[in-house]
RNA sequence: GGGUAGGUGCCCGAGUGGCUAAAGGGAGCAGACUGUAAAUCUGCCGUCUAACGACUACGAUGGUUCGAAUCCGUCCCUGCCCA
């Protein structure tokens, strides 16, 4: 009964792949499900779920969105799912508390944010664009029994991270378990027939098989798994549970690039693999290196004007410790003491980290450290506090 | 419903009447150094004050005490066990 899969889709599922995993039956299974589409002419549905909650894409999102580009570029339709329903249930990996329910009006704000950024890498007029709410909020209660009599809490419970907050003796609230459903009867709603996410999401993909199966399928979706890149610090999962190490999609470019080039060196070939298409050279200066991958990324997200300006900033700035080209000027109406200008500028949260910043050596004014906290600024001049914050003083 | 263990600063986590703005770690910030906003080392790390000091803070609230994160009452929240 095992149609054979001919060369071409082979090829084009290993391509697909790279990166990522299929499951099941990887590369054979991806290859079955694209012969099957050239063969009736019918595009493949790729499922991807937005949670409007957090409408800030980082580079971590970048890798699926990279991925569904590829789809499109084969000619496949990209499905993407804004939920507006799920949106009410909150993430259950981790840490995120239950979210206060979203208006309908801010999760169309918050999607509309979304595909703004999403569209610096897929093609956003071509794909479908739904929202779970209109079929997750119209079910009646006849219907939940119905999916929810699909599993079992045993099955639940094997998704890992339910199993590892039950051992350690953390809350699992019950409409948590609603949320691997609530995602899963979307792939039989919109007849998905690949569904990505990142590897965290394993189970939730697989679920979407075993419930569209329920439902009647026999040709369900095929889970495509895409690595979790690591956040700045090299540690943590890039995620905005951890803004600090995050690089968001719509980040400055100068932003973008310093914190690009602050990525520990064994992170580089990472970075280099999943979010760009150059190939990492272990030969080059790591620094030089790393240079041209904030540089391309920065590009890729900004442009190379602002790719190339932010670099030219980061040599002068950073590397060279000079004064950036465009500097914000601060007028003043009457001379200001230093510490209120440093706090009024943003570059400390309090008069008390202020003064440790002067007490520090931290703080210069043209040039010139200043060391006394009482200092009052009285004339024009460049005030810089640490390394990365500077400031034009006008009267 | 009963029993039991908990709720500490941005996060984790010590602390069981004064020496506690509260150990330690992480994160953050600064300085030095460097090949980078990497790594490493050092310092800082509640708010206000030039400073003395004042204020705010240990789930909530009300007490006891010269004095409470620490003791007592009530309430809220969470885990586990039993029913």
């Amino acid at each position: 009964m095992s149609e054979k899969i001919e060369e071409i889709y082979i090829e084009q599922a290993t391509r697909l792949i790279e990166g990522a995993e299929v499951i099941p039956n990887g590369v054979m299974g991806l290859a079955k499900k694209l012969q099957k589409s050239a063969k009736t002419s019918v595009p493949l549905r790729v499922k991807l779920g937005l949670d409007p909650t957090r409408p800030d894409l980082h580079l971590g999102h970048s890798v699926v969105m990279r991925k569904l580009k590829q789809f499109q570029d084969l000619g496949h339709k990209i499905v993407l799912i804004v939920g507006g329903a799920t949106a009410m249930v909150g993430d259950p990996s981790g840490k995120s508390e239950t979210r206060p329910a979203l208006s309908k009006e801010e999760v169309a704000q918050n999607a509309k944010t979304y595909f703004e950024q999403m569209s610096r890498v897929v093609d956003i007029q071509n794909a479908e664009v739904v929202n779970n709410a209109d079929w997750l909020h119209s079910m009646s209660f006849v219907d939940m029994l119905k999916l929810t009599s699909g599993v079992t809490v045993a099955q639940i419970m094997t998704r890992d991270d339910f199993a590892k907050r039950y051992k350690e003796g953390l809350p699992i609230s019950v409409v948590e378990f609603f949320y691997p459903l609530m995602q899963a009867y979307d792939s039989v709603e919109i007849k998905a027939d690949i569904e990505l996410g990142g590897t965290d999401q394993r189970f939730n993909l697989l679920m979407g098989r075993d419930i569209q199966t329920y439902y009647g399928s026999d040709d369900p979706q095929l889970a495509m798994l895409l690595p979790l890149i690591e956040g700045t610090d090299g540690i943590v999962k890039m995620s905005k549970t951890y803004p600090e190490h995050c690089i968001s999609i719509n980040e400055n470019p100068k932003n973008m690039y310093g914190k690009l080039m602050s990525i520990p060196d064994e992170l580089m070939p990472r970075y280099y693999q999943l979010l760009t298409d150059l190939k990492f050279n272990s030969e080059n200066n790591p620094r030089d290196e790393k240079m041209r991958l904030a540089y391309e990324i920065t590009k890729m997200y900004n442009g190379e004007e602002a790719a190339t300006a932010a670099q030219n900033d980061f040599v002068n700035v950073v590397q060279n410790k000079g004064i950036p080209s465009d500097l914000k000027e601060t007028r003043l109406g009457a001379p200001t003491p230093v510490l209120d200008l440093l706090v009024q500028l943003g570059f400390s949260a309090s008069k008390g980290e202020a003064k440790r910043l002067v007490a520090q050596g931290a703080v210069k004014f043209e040039g010139e450290k200043i060391s006394d906290i009482s200092v009052m600024v009285s004339q024009n001049g460049v005030l810089q506090a640490g390394k990365r914050n500077y400031a034009k003083i006008v009267f």
